[in-house]
DNA sequence: ATTAGCACTCAACAAAACAGAGTGCTAACA
DNA sequence: TGTTAGCACTCTGTTTTGTTGAGTGCTAAT
């Protein structure tokens, strides 16, 4: 016995049916509720078939079919409808996102919000790795005392403001130390910044020597640290509404999984082209999430992989809804963050 | 019948048993886990007592006794034991929070981390309002195009950086604005550098005009905002996980409730004094917080109040330590904001 | 005033009974 | 040969019934 179009179709009414429902899916149900001409009795054959294959299984004897982990595959490789975002909701993502430039951080954690809450799911978004931008501009403010916030801005618009322990000079002596560092790197990739070369700026202003000198080590920090891997996860409450979470415990263990960042980067680590990458139920390979899916896709700054955009729920989740979304906000972020619109 | 010292005692150690176990108390616990030297039988007789006191209540015929919202209330005044912060702990807190200067927020969000940790509560704290500051330096940097990032420091060490859409122009022509606008607020307060104030600049400084003219509405809309409500809630998950909220549905309430902004205002807004402010139960006025206590107090920037430290729990939390750890972040942090240590 | 003793109450748990949804199989039918 | 009606069977979820035990209130003795 093997596949013909009658089970395809038998199926995805299953799944469909399923997710909509979180109910078993019988054979009554089915003929009753989607009119295909075909008796219950002969849905009962098909379904019984589509178990031997794989596709399906029974919660215990006497329940309707649910989808197995093969069968959401199947599903999401050949039968699902593809959805479009409505034009409010893309209109929205673009307005939310693109009208204000922000801090990355802020950026990505109100993309992170509007993922989760147009998907219904749990939504985690890696915030992008900078090594490939080029340095716009530099500049050092003081706050009090020896503290000083150093602001680094890079030619995709986006900008990092992190607060760091100097020594209590006049700000004039800090532009100048900002504009002689602007001047000197614009332009440079990220990551070409290190030690070495602002120790180059030693001999070509000996007159700064002890600042610059006293500078190197923490610009070296901050710029390592500048591309640390982060994430945010937004739309927890999402997945801990699902029916699929009703019991408590599973709740718990859950939130603390969720806030392993290894775990996180685990889950969106290895997907480094383009497109979007499903992981249904064991394919995760993580024994908690084996009735969770994690729908994942790259997005790039300046036509490089900066990130992930990930969305984790139930098996039992509308793909192609989340597919749209989680693409639409993968466009979107890549064009912020590359600067077409800056 | 009235009150009396043995009274005083057993309710007490009900209190500090239900504290502890979450268990509704009977006579006979009492008798044998606390040898204060009478029997079972005469403890019931108090206990009967109390309850028609109005400090205890029985959730059924046949079970213990809790405490009612009455009797945690003589508890909390007159009866608990006052804690004091382990010395590693607060060492904890002030390393954590005075180590490094940050944004307002970080520091905001890693206090209320801390707090929800050491308490195993939910921590909300509001951010502090800074009308009272003096603004101590000024920069605007240009990121990209018409995008410039505004930073406004105070006097308390705290920055705000916000970026803007102004008009694409030179970085060296922002540095003169920032010194222009620098040199002449310096130690201003907040809320006096108003529109009309920034439009005498554009006298003292013709050759500006138009620059400044269209910097106006926007400092003032910056300035108008950056003082807005705003808070951060952490450890949601503690409370989730006590007995209270074993119950699914309740959780699911208690989440959109503290994503009320409104709400969570409300619930720290009327304290406007010195000491620890402690509502419990209905004392809150939310029917769905009946069972939960909420524990407020004041930290203040330069002896003004400037925001709110609270913890959210059930009820049957350990005011003691709660008490304890809130005071001290509230402490830390009003040292932190003032300036002190910077 | 205190306490031992006892009958009584009631939630929590377990076992038993029941209803209903769904299946697989068989036999009849087109 | 594929489809379908019919029926016995299975298994879960719910209701019912019984049992246990913690805890109380009351009474009578100390």
């Amino acid at each position: 016995m093997n596949m013909n179009d009658r089970k395809l179709t038998i199926l995805k009414i299953i799944i469909d049916d399923f997710i909509d429902t979180a109910q078993p899916v019988g054979s009554r149900t089915i003929a009753k509720k989607y009119p295909i001409g075909i008796s219950s009795a002969t849905i009962r054959n098909e379904m019984a078939d589509l178990e031997e294959l794989g596709y399906l299984t029974q919660p215990h004897t006497s329940a309707g079919r649910i989808p197995s982990d093969l069968g959401y595959r199947l599903y999401v490789d050949a039968l699902m409808a593809s959805e479009y975002l409505k034009k409010e909701q893309a209109e929205l993502v673009r307005g939310l996102l693109l009208n204000n430039l922000i801090e990355v951080k802020d950026v990505v954690t109100r993309a992170a919000k509007l993922l989760a809450e147009l998907t219904g799911m749990t939504a985690i978004i890696t915030l992008p790795q900078f090594k490939k931008s080029r340095l716009c501009n530099f500049k050092l403010v003081k706050l009090a005392g020896a503290k000083v916030l150093m602001i680094i801005v890079t030619d995709s618009g986006a900008f990092k403001a992190v607060p760091i322990n100097f020594i209590d000079v006049e700000q004039s002596l800090l532009d100048n130390i900002s504009i002689i560092m602007t001047d000197r790197f614009t332009n440079k990739n990220i990551e070409d910044i290190d030690a070495r070369s602002v120790n180059h700026l030693t001999i070509a202003y000996p007159e700064f020597k002890t600042v610059v000198e006293y500078l190197v080590p923490i610009i070296k920090d901050v710029f390592k640290e500048f591309d640390s891997l982060e994430h945010v996860v937004e739309g927890v409450n999402h997945l801990i509404d699902t029916p699929e979470f009703a019991d408590g415990t599973k709740v718990k263990r859950m939130m603390s999984l969720l806030k392993d960042p290894k775990m996180i980067q685990g889950l969106v680590g290895n997907v480094e082209a383009d497109g979007i990458f499903i992981k249904i139920g064991n394919e995760i390979g993580i024994a908690e999430l084996s009735d969770c899916s994690v729908v994942t896709t790259a997005y790039k700054v300046n036509g490089k992989i900066a990130g992930k955009v990930a969305v984790l729920g139930p098996t039992r989740m509308g793909y192609g809804k989340v597919v749209s979304v989680a693409d639409y906000i993968r466009e979107t972020l890549s064009e912020m963050f590359s600067g077409i619109n800056l």
